[in-house]
RNA sequence: GGUCGCAUAGCUCAGCUUGGUUAGAGCGCCUGCCUCACAUGCAGGAGGUCCCUGGUUCGAGUCCAGGUGCGACCA
C-alpha cells in the first residue's frame, strides 16, 4: 500500500457508487424506517462555493448515516432556474454578439436560454460529486421542468380561485437594471451617505411656508400631502390647510399622522405614496391620490411634467437649480441613509406604483406558527424560530409576477374587448364570455414561488406517488440562515397548504462561512477560497472533515488552509494506522469481527474506549453536533488508537501466538468498525481502506452499506480503563522526567514502582509493555515501607530504590534512578515545581473544606468528593516532600 | 431605532442547555528525537484576570441584570 494520495482513488470511487446505484434508497418495506431530505437547489447559473460545500457536506453526512443506520435514505438534488439570474447571462451574451432580447424575441430567447442551461446548467451538480455527495441523481430535478412546472400551475391556480392570488396596483420595488419589480425581501437596505435637501413649500393663503425635508427631491413632483404630528403644537393650527406644491403648482393638503416623528428634520413631512412604502402606507389611510411620477427603467413619467424622460439622477440636478434660485431650497445637510438595492445586481431600486400579481400569505403564513406551536417542525439551534416568527408576524402581501422571460409565464388571460381575466390549468383558446381573442400576461413568476414546492413538487406532486408517500414530509432541512424568509417560510406556507403537513420536521440552520479573519468571502475582497481547489489539493476528505470540525452550532465557520492542512493530515495519520494494520495482518487469516471474550488488558481497553467514541459520535449526529462527532472521532483516532493502542500493539505482536492472535484480531476489528465510524464524514478514504480489510470487501459490497456502529454496552470495562490509565499515566510520568532531566532518549533506565498501588497487578501483568513504552531496561516492584506516614516529611525512601532516584507520584509512584545522570539541582528544581502546583489545589480543595457553610449546604456526594481529593493531594504531598528533602540533602552533601 | 448573537491561550474556536474534576482542542511557539505505520511524524513543555460591574448561590467561565466592544438581521 502506498502513501495516501487522495487522487489515486476519490474519483474512482465515486463513479462506482453512482453505477451500483447506492445513493437511492432501498426498495420500500412493511413498517420501514426513512430518512428523507431535498437538496436547497443552488442556482443553475452558480458555480460551488464554500457556502455550498458546507451545506451539502453537512447534508451528506446525515445522509450517509442515516442510510448505514438501515433507513431508506433519499437525498434529492436539483437546481433551480434562477429567473433574474440566468436571464442576466444569456442577456450578456446577446449584447456581447451586439443583440439584445428584443431583437430575438420572446419564444427564440426562451429556446436560447434552454440551450444555454443545457450546455452549461449542469456545472454545479457536476462539482458537487467532487465533495462525495451521495444524492438520488437519477431524481434530479429542475424547477422548469414539465412535472414541476405543473405543480406551479396548478397551485398558482389553485391560490387565485381561492382568492388568494390576485392582481393590484400597489408599490413594488422595480429594479432599474433587471426592469423587474421584486419582493419586499428581494431589497436589500444598506446604509449611503447622501444628503437631506431642506424644502419650504409655501401655504395656500401666503401666510407662511412650512418646511420638509427629503433625501430623493426628485420624488417630490409626486407629493400629495405634507404631513405632521397630530401633538405637534408647532403645526396644530396648520392641520387642514394646504400648501402649493411648488413647480408642480398643485394644491396638496397638511395631514396629521402619527408616523411622523416629531423630532426629525422640522418635524413636517412630505407624502409620497408612489415612491415611498412609508408614505404609501399614510396615502392609504389618509386616501391621498397616489401619482407615479417614475416609469419602470428609472426615468421620469408623463405625471412629471416637463421633466419627462429624464433620468431620476438629472431630474434632481434640474430641481435642485430651480429650488436654488428661487430660494425653495433652503438648507442641505450630510445624512446617512438606508437605500434599498436589489439582491441580484445591487442597483439602488425605485419604489413605485405597478400593476402586480400579489399572494396574500397572512392565513399561510399564521399555520406555520401553529405547526411550530404544536412541535410538528422544529429550528435546530432553535433561536432561529424566533427570528423566523418576528418576520411571519409583519409579513406582507408577496408580490409574485415579474417582467422576466425565464420562468413559469404566469396562466392569466386577458380578454380586451370585454376585459376579463381567465386562469385555468389549460390554457385557453377563445374568451369564455365573448368568444374574443386572449392574450396571456407577459409575466412569470418569482422563482421562489416555484422553489416554495421544492419537497412536494420534486416528488412528482399533483400526482399521488409512491416517493410522496413514503418521504413527504421530509426529515430535515439543512440550509443557511440567509434564506429562511426566502425559502424556508415560503415551504411550510405551500407544504401545510397542499400537502396539508409540513415539508420538514427539523430545519437544521447552519452558519455562514467566512475567511480566518471573520470576513465574508467576496470575489471584490479578493479572500475566495474555491473549494474545488481545496478539494484537488487537500482532497475532498479533509476538507469535509474540516468543515464538520468548524460547524459548530449558532456559529459561523471560519476556514483557513492552515486547518484544512491540519486535518489532510488526520487524514494521512489514519491512512498509515491502516497500513500499520496491514503490515501485522500479513499472511495470517484474520477475522474482521471483535472478540466476545478478551484476554489481554490493552484490548480490552481498547475495545471500551471504542464503545464509548460510537456513543459519543452517534449522540452527537443525532443532535446535529457535527462538530462534536468530527472532534471525537479526531480524538479517538489519533490519541487513543494511534498514540498508544498501535504502539502497544506493536509490543503485544513479539508475546506468543495466542497474543498475537487476540490482538491482530481486535486491531482489526478497531479499524474496521473506525472506519464504518468515520465514513459519513470522509466516504472516499475510508471506503478505500475498509476494502483492502478482510472480509468486508467481498462480493463487490461498499462499506457504505455496511451497518454503522452501534454502541455495546458489553464492551465497556471500567476495570481495564482504570488499569490502563495508571499504565498510561505511569508511562507519562516517566517520559516527562527523562526530557525535564535532559536522560537521553536511547538510555535505558530501571525502574521501581509501589507493589501495593491500586494497579499494581496491572502493571505486574504488563511489565514488557511500560518497559518498552516507557523506555526501561527493567521494572522492579517494590515494598514501600511506611506509606503515608510523612504529612510533613514524608516517607522515606523504600530499601531497594537506589539514592538519587527521580520520583514519581499519582496514580503508581515511582523512582527512576537517575544518579549520574541528571544535575540535582534539575532534580530539585522539578520537584519543587510539582508540590507549587500541588500546593495551589490543595489550598484550595482545604478552603472549601474548612467553609462550614459549604460543609453544611453542598450535596453530601459532593462534600465525599472533595476530601477524598484532599487525602490524596496531601498523600502526594507527603510523597513529593519527602523525594525533595532527600535531593536536597544529596545536593548539599555532593 | 428594534431584535438576535458573540466576547475563554499568540491565532481560530469548543465547553455554558443540566453551576461542583486540575477550563480543553487545532494551529503557532519552545526543547529533544529521522524509534522499522506516518517528519503530513514522535515525545515533552510553556502559555488563561474565561470582557467589565453587580446579583443569585455553600459554590459562577457556566445562571440573572446592567455596562463596554464587535457582528448580523430587520426598520
Amino acid at each position: 500500500m502506498a502513501g495516501y494520495d487522495p487522487k489515486q482513488f476519490e474519483s474512482k470511487w465515486y463513479e462506482r457508487w453512482v453505477d451500483s446505484g447506492a445513493f437511492a434508497p432501498k426498495a420500500p418495506e412493511d413498517g420501514e424506517s426513512v430518512f428523507s431530505m431535498v437538496i436547497p437547489p443552488p442556482n443553475v447559473t452558480g458555480s460551488l462555493h464554500m457556502g455550498h460545500a458546507l451545506n451539502n457536506t453537512l447534508q451528506d453526512i446525515l445522509t450517509r448515516y442515516r442510510r448505514m443506520d438501515g433507513d431508506a435514505a433519499l437525498w434529492l438534488p436539483g437546481t433551480d432556474h434562477a429567473g433574474i439570474a440566468t436571464q442576466n447571462v444569456v442577456e450578456r451574451q446577446l449584447l456581447a454578439e451586439g443583440s439584445d432580447r428584443h431583437e430575438l424575441g420572446r419564444e427564440a430567447f426562451v429556446e436560447r436560454t434552454w440551450a444555454w442551461k443545457k450546455e452549461s446548467g449542469g456545472r454545479i451538480t457536476e462539482q458537487l460529486r467532487a465533495l462525495g455527495v451521495s444524492c438520488d441523481w437519477s431524481r434530479e430535478r429542475f424547477t422548469l421542468d414539465e412535472g414541476l412546472s405543473r405543480a406551479v400551475r396548478e397551485v398558482f391556480v389553485t391560490l387565485y380561485e381561492d382568492g388568494l392570488i390576485a392582481r393590484n396596483r400597489y408599490l413594488i420595488n422595480m429594479c432599474p437594471r433587471c426592469h423587474t419589480a421584486l419582493s419586499d425581501i428581494e431589497v436589500e437596505h444598506r446604509d449611503e451617505k447622501g444628503r437631506l435637501w431642506h424644502l419650504d413649500y409655501p401655504l395656500e393663503d401666503g401666510s407662511a411656508v412650512i418646511s420638509v425635508a427629503t433625501t430623493r427631491p426628485e420624488t417630490m413632483l409626486g407629493d400629495t400631502a405634507v404631513a405632521v404630528h397630530p401633538d405637534d403644537e408647532r403645526y396644530s393650527s396648520l392641520v387642514g390647510k394646504c400648501v402649493i406644491l411648488p413647480v408642480m403648482k398643485r394644491r396638496i393638503p397638511i395631514i396629521a399622522d402619527t408616523y411622523v416623528d416629531r423630532a426629525f428634520g422640522s418635524g413636517a413631512v412630505k407624502i409620497t405614496p408612489g415612491h415611498d412604502p412609508n408614505d404609501f402606507e399614510i396615502g392609504l389611510r389618509h386616501q391621498l391620490p397616489m401619482i407615479s411620477v417614475m416609469n419602470n427603467d428609472g426615468t421620469m413619467s408623463e405625471e412629471a411634467g416637463e421633466f419627462a424622460g429624464m433620468t431620476t439622477a438629472e431630474c434632481r440636478e434640474a430641481l435642485l437649480r430651480r429650488f436654488e434660485a428661487d430660494a425653495t431650497l433652503t438648507k442641505v445637510e450630510d445624512h446617512e441613509h438606508a437605500v434599498g438595492t436589489c439582491y441580484r445586481c445591487h442597483s439602488v431600486v425605485e419604489p413605485l406604483l405597478s400593476l402586480q400579481w400579489f399572494l396574500e400569505v397572512k392565513d399561510m403564513a399564521a399555520e406555520t406558527l401553529k405547526a411550530l406551536d404544536e412541535g410538528r417542525t422544529r429550528f435546530v439551534p432553535a433561536h432561529w424560530e424566533k427570528t423566523y416568527r418576528s418576520w411571519i408576524e409583519n409579513i406582507r402581501p408577496w408580490c409574485i409576477s415579474r417582467q422576466l422571460w425565464w420562468g413559469h409565464r404566469i396562466p392569466a388571460w386577458y380578454c380586451d374587448p370585454c376585459s376579463k381575466t381567465v386562469v385555468s390549468r389549460e390554457d385557453p383558446d377563445r374568451c369564455p364570455d365573448c368568444g374574443g381573442e386572449l392574450r396571456q400576461d407577459e409575466d412569470v413568476l418569482d422563482t421562489w414561488f416555484s422553489s416554495a414546492l421544492w419537497p412536494f413538487s420534486t416528488m412528482g406532486w399533483p400526482e399521488q406517488t409512491e416517493d410522496l408517500r413514503r418521504f413527504y414530509p421530509t426529515s430535515t432541512l439543512v440550509t443557511g440562515f440567509d434564506i429562511i424568509f426566502f425559502w424556508v417560510a415560503r415551504m411550510m406556507m405551500m407544504g401545510i397548504r397542499f400537502m396539508g403537513e409540513v415539508p420538514f420536521r427539523d430545519i437544521y440552520i447552519h452558519a455562514l462561512v467566512r475567511d480566518e479573519h471573520g470576513q465574508k468571502m467576496s470575489k471584490s475582497k479578493g479572500n475566495v477560497i474555491d473549494p474545488l481547489d481545496v478539494v484537488d489539493r487537500y482532497g475532498a476528505d479533509a476538507f469535509r472533515f474540516t468543515l464538520a470540525a468548524f460547524a459548530a452550532m449558532g456559529r459561523d465557520v471560519r476556514l483557513s488552509e492552515e486547518r484544512i492542512g491540519g486535518y489532510r493530515n488526520f487524514v494521512n495519520k489514519l491512512w498509515n494506522a491502516a497500513r500499520f494494520a496491514e503490515m501485522k495482518r500479513e499472511g495470517a487469516e484474520v477475522d474482521c469481527t471483535m472478540p466476545g471474550q478478551l484476554s489481554l488488558l490493552p484490548n480490552r481497553w481498547i475495545r471500551s474506549r471504542l464503545a464509548a467514541a460510537v456513543a459519543d459520535t452517534r449522540k452527537a449526529l443525532d443532535e446535529y453536533r457535527f462538530n462534536e462527532a468530527a472532534g471525537r472521532i479526531y480524538q479517538f483516532t489519533w490519541h487513543e488508537f494511534c498514540d498508544w493502542y498501535i504502539e502497544i500493539v506493536k509490543v503485544l505482536m513479539e508475546g506468543n501466538a495466542g497474543q498475537q492472535q487476540e490482538s491482530r484480531r481486535v486491531l482489526t476489528a478497531v479499524l474496521e468498525t473506525l472506519l464504518r465510524l468515520m465514513h459519513p464524514l470522509i466516504p472516499f478514504v475510508t471506503e478505500e481502506l475498509w476494502q483492502q480489510l478482510p472480509q468486508a470487501g467481498r462480493a463487490g459490497g461498499s462499506i457504505q452499506n455496511a451497518s454503522y456502529p452501534g454502541y455495546v454496552e458489553s464492551w465497556r470495562d471500567e476495570v481495564a480503563e482504570a488499569e490502563m490509565g495508571a499504565l498510561i499515566e505511569l508511562v507519562r510520568s516517566v517520559r516527562n522526567i527523562r526530557s525535564e532531566m535532559n536522560i537521553p532518549p536511547k538510555l535505558r533506565l530501571e525502574l521501581y514502582a509501589d507493589a501495593a498501588a491500586r494497579e499494581a497487578s496491572a502493571l505486574a501483568a504488563n511489565l514488557p509493555l511500560v518497559e518498552r513504552l516507557a523506555g526501561l531496561s527493567a521494572c522492579h516492584l517494590v515494598e514501600v515501607s511506611n506509606p503515608g506516614a510523612g504529612q510533613d516529611g514524608g516517607h522515606g525512601l523504600p530499601a531497594a530504590v537506589p539514592a538519587g532516584s527521580a520520583h514519581g507520584v499519582g496514580g503508581i509512584e515511582h523512582w527512576l534512578p537517575v544518579a549520574g545522570h541528571v544535575d540535582i539541582a534539575a532534580e530539585a528544581e522539578r520537584l519543587r515545581k510539582a508540590l507549587a502546583k500541588l500546593d495551589k489545589d490543595l489550598t484550595r480543595v482545604e478552603r472549601k473544606l474548612a467553609d462550614a457553610a459549604f460543609l453544611d449546604r453542598a450535596p453530601q456526594q459532593v462534600v465525599d468528593k472533595e476530601k477524598r481529593k484532599q487525602a490524596a493531594l496531601a498523600q502526594e504531598r507527603g510523597k513529593l516532600l519527602g523525594s525533595l528533602g532527600r535531593v536536597e540533602a544529596l545536593g548539599a552533601g555532593s
